[in-house]
DNA sequence: TGTGTAAGTGGACTCTAGTCCGGTTACGTG
DNA sequence: CACGTAACCGGACTAGAGTCCACTTACACA
């Protein structure tokens, strides 16, 4: 039941950011020669049938048959949909968290405020999740059944940048002093959720440039009013 | 493929709000004696499975099985376990609307802040999503899978009762003028969606008095700041 | 090079959602 | 009351996700 892989997850301590990854290989035994052959092959094979007719209409029974492996093959590697569609996206998961973390790095050294920082991240999340939509769905759609283990969750690292980014904007006197930051992280990353954001993008019509904007008005709210520190005690 | 129950709506327009309900019932023939006995007979039913071994524990065939009826009929009311769910919590929601327009209505009359309104109106949204939640996830988890009517999701009367106090609060001048009401009711909308409060209150331990302390400040980040018409022209 | 064993493999199996369709029955109409 | 028809009914059927387990094989070690 437990997962079969381990991604990549963005740390972010107090002081500063650090990417940390974690792979299955560090374990006892290398993979086995026919395992790799054959998980490449799955991999390659998933990535053909979804460009070819779209996720959702793509079967495991039919990735396994194409992909010349059983079903318990497959699945030994993934143990559900949603695995399979974040190890399609693993390379661009990783390469999209150490722009942001490189990104952020310039940001801060260049003493952009936090709350900048936080629309930044956002407007990049907006992008990302809406190319990989597709995919996403499949991995949220699972990680959503899981109870246990948030810390493994796949967007966990979203959560803990947007944490980061407005514990600081707090620390840094940009926002009003009592913010709870742990749930409006939670709050300004909920409408980015995959299928939240294919809705709007697919039968609203939002744009990923209005949907960027709207949610950089929320954290602009966010930040302590200037001229408020002068009034009423 | 279309759905057999429609449901009441809220409509709020311009200057009133007003509910309407639609009812299937309004067609050419009433219902036969007997599909109304089967009907509530799958209601009852349902609601005894549910409680006694939670909604997702319950299989559609199971609930026809105990009922006393073919899967065929089962399917014939309900075309797919969310409906059934919805049918459960109908005269809740009725109940819900109700309160929430009767309690609009009055605000309004004594002159609250619309933004208030909208604080408040969130606030009896966590409490209702919270208890409702197990319902909510199997109506949301279908409604979104559905592109086409729009109109008719579950949850389209929260986005219009949203939106139509973001507008109000624009015309009365309580934001900034360039709100985009459209994209900012389905932010703040988000959180709430059944799976996410869900995990918010279930694996984050957050209380409903903090989500709900936590909704207030976006929305008091929506406010114009007072000193700020005096300032930079 | 032989061998033990843990990892890998394939496909039959279960479980559930949802569809289909031939037979049945309530009920408005004459 | 007879009758036509549209609504209703039940259960067999399809299809996909995910599980299970007996069999096979790579590879570390002797």
């Amino acid at each position: 039941m437990g997962r079969k892989v381990v991604y990549n997850r963005t740390i972010m301590d107090g002081q500063s950011i650090s990417l940390q990854v974690v792979q299955p290989e560090g374990e006892s035994r290398p993979e086995r020669r026919d395992a790799i052959e054959n998980r490449e092959r799955i991999l390659a094979t998933a990535e053909r049938l979804f460009a070819e007719r779209g996720v959702a209409e793509v079967s495991m029974a039919e990735i396994a048959q194409s992909a010349g492996v059983g079903k318990g093959t497959l699945y030994r590697r993934f143990c559900n949909k949603g695995e399979l569609c974040l190890a399609l996206m693993d390379s661009q998961m990783r390469a999209f968290q150490d722009e942001r973390l490189s990104e952020m790095r310039e940001m801060t050294a260049a003493g952009v405020p936090y709350l900048t920082q936080l629309a930044r991240f956002l407007e990049a999340l907006v992008y990302f999740t809406r190319i990989h939509a597709p995919l996403l769905r499949e991995v949220q759609q699972h990680s959503s059944a899981l109870d246990e283990e948030e810390v493994e969750r796949p967007h966990f690292w979203q959560y803990m940048t947007v944490h980061a980014l407005l514990q600081r904007a707090v620390a840094a006197n940009e926002t009003l002093p009592d913010l709870d930051t742990a749930y409006v992280a939670e709050a300004l990353l909920a409408p980015l959720e995959a299928n939240t954001l294919r809705f709007q993008v697919e039968n609203l019509n939002f744009s990923a440039e209005r949907i960027t904007a709207g949610l950089q008005s929320l954290v602009r709210g966010l930040r302590r009013a200037e001229r408020e520190d002068s009034g009423t005690g």
